[in-house]
DNA sequence: TTGTACGCGTTATCAC
DNA sequence: GTGATAACGCGTACAA
């Protein structure tokens, strides 16, 4: 990647002291003018001299430069995996909204499985960046969390969501919590045959809150668990797992799904079968989306608090990056079960 | 930003030279090792040396150093509107699998409306890229575009989707052919009183080539227009927008809506109304999203080639980050009207 | 209020 | 094959 030097980058592009020369200006008093700060104090002529050059030169302080002496970049890191579900996006908007209100700004990362095996966050650690938001990496925050003093020393780093590092800041979503809830209700309302659904290309498929609930539920009722398995989350690939079921006459009456996506996806495929969802299959989401709200038949759902999680991660990063002394603050919310037309039947 | 020079950052975070001390060898091999270049000779002892001691303390590169001295950082940036649209969510999705092939990573930041009156990319800016993808920006890109030499001089930019600016590299999506081909299908199936629906905070509401598609084609056969405007994507406020024509029985033949979202959106909504999608009210999306396949009244739509725009863009940047002498490599890619049965009725 | 000079941590050149 | 050393562009003590 370093091959050869890049000189076309730097070349053509004026620098500070290109500034200060037109402006027959030093280029300490560019920078002081530049950097935005109001506790010095520039004679208002030099200032308009120096914000004109600048202008004239088309003058973009370098921020590698500025980053290397100033030990700031103004960025947080959100990283997070690039597969997308509704929910995901929801959050991604809600911190947009939260930094959008503070002079940092968001840059975000990918960070999938691949990182847990070959152990390396050589790529989402390129971008430098102030502190760092973990949101929902089921697989790689374990690796993140034990590596983070190793790998990214003295950045702030909170993680977000329904997986968390105990050894850092975090906003964590109990979704076991929510995830027993739900069984108890499904159980409740009087149904056995529960299976499990999830992608079998996910750590989800055997493992997690969601999936704990589910085997602990079962096994303590006494009852036999199943799981239905698709690739990927696709509307082709889950209606191709049900029409297996449901050909073979083992649909269950209920069914715990790993994600809103999933559980819509799921209604429909069985409207189109002639299966009733709610009465003669029960789903339950994760998540809380809206669109689950306004299915033909509304999915009942463990809904995370998406605002709550955001702003007080927000909170906990910055209490950090403004002291690094700061001891780690932890907190851990209730999601909430929905319970609508899915489960009622 | 920069009132306190941040000791804590670099404070207890080694060094090159730390690991140099630490292995009995100069910075310079340090480095050699660490850049991971093959073209250099290196004894096979030093090398061990060097790996050992900089494992043992933990030592991870500077970024911000590396990228002032290189003139690199391995990062492209993809600036897009954080406004979630599950088209959206592919997009990045396949541009994170283009590159996840190469040696580059990705960093997303949002730019939306806010920049294309305040005219500062600061934000986005901070982010230290080798080059820049912009994505769909239909606000932003016309600023971007304009500003793009001297905000970012020789940092190679390509703008892709339907937004694109002429100045540099592209790979555009002729979304007005796409639209005017939806239009006149919808006109040469009969339907008159067709309708444009979009979100009244978009730029979408009145300009782009959808919007012109449609009133250009209602034009000149010599018909009415009327728009949908509801505040935002959101199935609540869709719903609120539709039960109002409905109410005041003015719902038309038709409605091109503004993507796919909004077009699955209205399409529950009318099946609640007891509308009926494709007989009653004709729907077009746009984007060509999976779900749109799998409705209970699957959607026609105005199919994006995301596959292709996303990897001849990475091809463009490419070639731009390789020869910034090189010139611009623009192309048109045309869209897909896939007719399903919401137009067939 | 402004200028001088140093250092940030790295890569690259040029000796050895 | 390895070691000095000069940049890279900027922020900021310190001096003026």
């Amino acid at each position: 990647m370093y091959r050869t030097r890049v000189q076309s980058r730097s070349a053509g592009r004026p620098t500070r002291d290109d500034v200060a020369k037109h402006a027959n200006i030093s280029g300490a008093t560019v920078s002081r003018v530049l950097s935005g700060r109001t506790d010095l104090s520039i004679s208002p002529e030099t200032r308009a001299r120096v914000l004109e050059a600048a202008e004239k030169l088309g003058y973009r302080p370098n921020p590698a430069a500025r980053a290397l002496t100033s030990g700031r970049t103004g960025l947080v890191g959100l990283w997070m995996s690039f597969d997308y579900s509704r929910y995901r996006g929801q959050v991604v908007d809600h911190l947009r909204t939260v930094l959008s209100q503070t002079e940092l700004a968001l840059a975000v990362t990918d960070v999938d499985k691949e990182y847990t095996t070959v152990h390396s966050f050589d790529r989402p650690l390129r971008v430098p960046v102030d502190g760092i938001i973990a949101f929902d990496n089921s697989a790689s925050i374990e690796a993140f969390a034990r590596e983070h003093d190793r790998l990214a020393p003295n950045i702030p780093f909170v993680s977000m969501g329904a997986y968390w590092s105990e050894a850092q800041s975090f906003v964590g979503v109990d979704l076991r919590a929510g995830a027993d809830e739900a069984m108890e209700h499904l159980l409740s309302t009087g149904r056995r045959r529960i299976s499990y659904m999830a992608p079998w290309t996910s750590d989800l498929i055997d493992s997690g809150p969601r999936y704990e609930a589910y085997i602990g539920k079962m096994g303590a009722a006494g009852l036999p668990t199943s799981t239905i398995a698709f690739e990927r989350v696709s509307y082709a690939l889950i209606k191709e797992a049900l029409v297996q079921r449901h050909d073979a006459g083992t649909l269950p009456e209920a069914i715990l799904c790993m994600n809103d996506d999933v559980a819509i996806a799921a209604s429909y495929v069985l409207e189109g079968l002639g299966v009733k969802t709610g009465q003669d299959v029960a789903l339950v989401g994760f998540d809380g989306i809206e669109e689950t709200e306004h299915c033909p038949c509304p999915i009942t759902t463990v809904r995370q608090p998406v605002e709550e999680m955001c702003s007080l991660t927000y909170q906990f990063l910055q209490s950090q990056m403004n002291d690094s002394t700061a001891p780690p603050r932890q907190r851990i919310l209730k999601p909430e079960l929905v319970i609508r037309e899915s489960t009622r039947g």
